[in-house]
DNA sequence: AATGTTTGACCGGAC
DNA sequence: TGTCCGGTCAAACAT
């Protein structure tokens, strides 16, 4: 992927990469040594990368039970022709560490594409065996999902979720708010944090609510954090008592005008739209923290520029438990 | 006193 | 080169 080319306006398609209803968790037992071209986790996904295209620019894979040997490791995959590139890594711990405070929700991704192509096309989930254990495989027809947006040069990589307010307050680091800005073309202001945990930790989080749906957030995390999680649940993000159903204090909501129809956040009002105008994850992945479960990310070094918007194919979400 | 929030100023990348 | 805009800084203020 070349920075320059990266477009965070692009309208962004939506499509899915779930686990199958009873699906047992494989052991990849990935090697993760830096610039390593094959590994185990290679070997079960390279046949199924035969016909990867290089159209992607960035994608995730969600493993039920992938996992890397070292924190900061990173996998490099290469095509069989050796024209195209993987960098995968994961994400921070912080991630997945809170998604096991959610609900079972389906497994989506959000996916930006650069040509006139149906989701199924993009990415096609299938299940394969090995031995007795059923998993999630991914044909690489896929053009461009995203789930990374960066809108800077030398700017970090940020992944954006969409949550409701329930699960921001289930954010279980510690912020400090360093800013806020109106951003154009959203009547919400944006809303900076910090790890406020460590000095040295350069964990950040933007809080926004969406322009789309105002019942929504887009939160977005960049930078890992160098630290364990704090355990005190008295310095949890929103320092509330009452803080689980309660705005993380500084979350200025306000629209600059009153645009948008009220709402009283209740996630039990919300309907998950199935039509994404930015590069989100409509959902949070689920991963089970307590088997080494991890997303891992990969972008890929290959442009694409053409924006068109998609309705999230939801005929392709799997509940996964 | 320590920690977090507010908010205008500033910086730098993109165009 | 100038302008726009997102991101960050930091002083003042609040808790």
């Amino acid at each position: 992927m070349q920075d320059d080319d990266w477009d965070i306006g692009a309208v962004v398609r939506s499509c899915n990469i779930n686990r199958s209803n009873n699906g047992v968790a494989p052991k990849l037992d990935f090697e993760t040594h830096l610039n390593d071209l094959l590994n185990s986790f290679d070997a079960l996904l390279a046949p199924s990368m035969t016909i990867f295209n290089g159209l992607s620019e960035v994608f995730s894979l969600d493993f039920p039970n992938a996992y890397q040997e070292k924190y900061d490791d990173q996998v490099m995959m290469i095509n069989q022709t050796g024209s195209q590139q993987l960098y995968l890594h994961q994400i921070q711990p912080s991630h997945f560490i809170e998604q096991i405070s959610f609900p079972p929700l389906p497994t989506t991704v959000a996916c930006q594409q650069s040509t006139t192509i149906t989701p199924k096309e993009w990415i096609d989930v299938q299940q394969f065996d090995v031995g007795a254990k059923s998993y999630p495989n991914f044909t690489f027809s896929m053009k461009t999902p995203l789930i990374q947006t960066r809108t800077r040069k030398n700017q970090s990589i940020s992944i954006t979720y969409e949550l409701l307010q329930e699960e921001i307050t289930n954010d279980i680091w510690t912020w400090r708010k360093y800013g806020q800005k109106h951003i154009k073309d959203s009547p919400f202001p944006r809303n900076y944090y910090k790890c406020s945990t460590s000095k040295l930790c350069k964990a950040k989080k933007k809080i926004e609510k969406s322009p789309m749906d105002e019942k929504i957030f887009l939160v977005s995390y960049s930078d890992e954090h160098n630290h364990d999680p704090p355990t005190n649940r008295n310095n949890l993000a929103s320092c509330n008592s009452n803080y689980k159903f309660k705005l993380q204090k500084g979350i200025n909501i306000v629209p600059k005008t009153p645009t948008l129809s009220e709402s009283n956040f209740s996630s039990k009002c919300v309907k998950r739209s199935s039509v994404i105008a930015s590069p989100i994850i409509t959902t949070m992945p689920q991963l089970d923290i307590g088997s080494k479960n991890k997303m891992i990310i990969a972008s890929v070094e290959e442009k694409c520029d053409g924006k068109e918007e998609v309705d999230i194919d939801e005929d392709t979400l799997i509940d996964f438990e």
